[in-house]
DNA sequence: ACCTGAACACCGTTCAAGT
DNA sequence: ACCTGAACACCGTTCAAGT
């Protein structure tokens, strides 16, 4: 599984020191704040970010980890007491309102999660799970695919970050993508 | 309404090479694509192109608008044939095939589509037509919005973009908006 | 193996000088 | 009134020199 090679100790600890200034200045400037200023707050040099951090979208993945750890292993609890339909309900609203601690930060998000960190990867299982759960149980159509969950979890971010309209509106916008703007007909 | 003071002819004309440079630059190198080398394509200097055209997103409406302007036109003489559900299917899956001809240009169209140019207003007011329109005839939920609308447009697109997938998704994801991931349930 | 930061490239935007 | 483009600011990214 790990098969990178240990990082020296000073590497490790300049690894650690960027992931808190980048967390830090990500919260209060945003996703797209200059990675220098991450390097210096870091007291690393920019040459060093880069070394760990190829791309900024890594560096996003990074300091997302933990988080979207803990939301797939919440999501995998849910099981007992939700239906198929309502855990992905909770899902694609958790995983939206994860999105927006960032500005800025929605339209990557969909790049991000392919980053191939535990985090990212445990989401993107989790999110296979559901889907099929759902598809299984008869409620949610065929023809959905992972996809549209990260696109529609994309376009409810930059919904709200566009708007600065309050995080209230996010169960709105994943009403929308469970049911549809039609009014049902039985039929 | 038009109370802006006519341009002087050189100031016109440039305005014109502008816009052409801008179009054809756009469609072979995207939304993105350096304003200097539009100004340098249209022969004019930059500081000419920013007089003109303040905002990159302002360059964007301009050389949309005749398109904006026609699809707006073709929609409402949809009315005739067209359910208000298949009229707003219609409307939402041509704004998004006019977004996608220019690369990188989903993310901003919510911005664009503000400019209140000509083709900007026309699209917009044809929009929360066929809201009332859907509403009034009992097919589209009371609580959408006008801005449900553009995001699955900016949705929509930017799914395109990522994927390079053709064009024939969008009837997919304008179906999703339109009924829901989820199976229907007569009640 | 790792770090540093100067150096380079690129783009956006303004504004003094000129017509 | 309008045009020009040099000048400035800002950021991303690389890489030679150093530990």
């Amino acid at each position: 599984m790990n098969n990178e090679p240990a990082l020296r100790a000073d590497a490790k600890k300049n690894r650690e020191l960027i992931l808190s200034a980048a967390e830090a200045l990500f919260l209060e400037k945003g996703a797209k704040v200059p990675l220098e200023e991450v390097a210096k707050r870091a007291g690393v040099g920019i040459g060093t970010l880069y070394r760990r951090f190829p791309t900024r979208e890594a560096l996003l993945a990074a300091t997302s980890d933990k988080r979207f750890l803990s939301l797939a292993e919440t999501s995998r609890a849910r099981d007992l007491d939700f239906t198929p339909s309502d855990a992905v309900r909770a899902y694609l609203e958790e995983l939206a309102r994860n999105t927006i601690i960032y500005q800025g930060f929605a339209a990557s998000i969909g790049t991000v999660i392919q980053c191939g960190t535990p985090g990212c990867n445990a989401i993107t299982a989790e999110g296979h799970r559901l889907l099929q759960r759902g598809q299984e149980a008869g409620t949610i159509r065929r023809d959905i695919t992972y996809e549209d969950f990260i696109y529609v979890v994309t376009a409810i971010s930059i919904t709200i970050e566009n708007d600065c309209s309050s995080e209230s509106r996010i169960g709105h916008l994943v009403d929308l993508f469970l049911n549809g703007i039609s009014i049902k007909v039985s039929d």
